[in-house]
DNA sequence: TAATATTCAGAAAAATTTACTGTAAAAATA
DNA sequence: TATTTTTACAGTAAATTTTTCTGAATATTA
């Protein structure tokens, strides 16, 4: 599927404020209503637009620390890597999780309320996993950018 | 603001779907419209709600490689960290940038086309940035978690 | 106990999305 | 080259959703 400026345009839009209407985007990039209901529809159904989500704020939900964290699981091998995903996936406070190259393992980054939070999180989740070999972690300061807008 | 049961279970359903009408979320909670509505209207006043924003598929996209950069500045003073942060609100390619604590400076998240693009805007963009001294990639290889969704 | 807020239900109005009809331009085919 | 087919779009009407309004029930406060 090849994507047009007009469709690029609209999936500019739309991954800045999702609750613009599709008229605000017709008339944005002059277009009728049909046009940008038919494409945004296809956009949908071929999963260029994944789904429509609220970005809440961190600070007034009482998540005032982020970490990322490194860490080195005990092998590389596929059980021991699928056994640590698994568990990944079921810590709400693991909003990211990716395997790297490098000096360690996985790239985590985590939000949680305080450092006491953090504390048990380490120690009675992270740490105890089976397959958890090392974790190193950064404690971010200061968020300077944060985005779910892709570069298109 | 304090965030009763209800708040929370709004809040939950929206994270994870925004194009849930109020309907869909009155029906869910076993409530009517109008406190629904209300709510999420207050819930967008106050902020905890920020914004609506649609997540696109980056593979989908051609965005094929995301890397981890750890940056360390020349100089840890404010006007160097002020002259760094702005260059990184001006590259679209960073989605994340954090300044934390440790042995360097700043954690950023960078997505790209592929390799050769990495390879551009480590050269053209961002090793020839007056503030930065040391440049450090992890390269991701597999995506096991990334989301929006903070645990409430 | 009365007065005031708060929360919610239901209904009507306004706005938006969805579906439908048709036209013009571009592309494909004979 | 002419004809058919496809594609992209405009306009309108129907369906759905959001928004607004009215009022009732419960809790809070004076």
């Amino acid at each position: 599927m090849i994507l047009d400026a007009t469709d690029k345009k609209i999936l500019r839009l739309l991954q800045e404020d999702a609750h613009m209407t599709l008229k605000d985007i017709a008339n944005k990039i002059n277009l009728s209503l049909t046009p940008v209901h038919d494409r945004v529809k296809r956009l949908e159904k071929e999963g260029i637009i994944e789904k429509y989500v609220s970005v809440l704020n961190k600070k007034k939900l009482g998540i005032n620390l982020t970490v990322y964290c490194q860490v080195t699981l005990i092998k590389q091998n596929y059980d021991i890597s699928e056994g640590f995903n698994q568990s990944i996936l079921n810590f709400p406070e693991v909003v990211e999780c990716n395997f790297v190259s490098g000096s360690f393992d996985y790239m985590l980054k985590i939000v949680l309320p305080d450092m006491e939070s953090y504390h048990h999180f380490h120690q009675k989740k992270l740490s105890i996993l089976p397959e958890v070999s090392l974790i190193n972690t950064f404690f971010v300061i200061s968020e300077v950018k944060s985005t779910t807008v892709l570069p298109i």
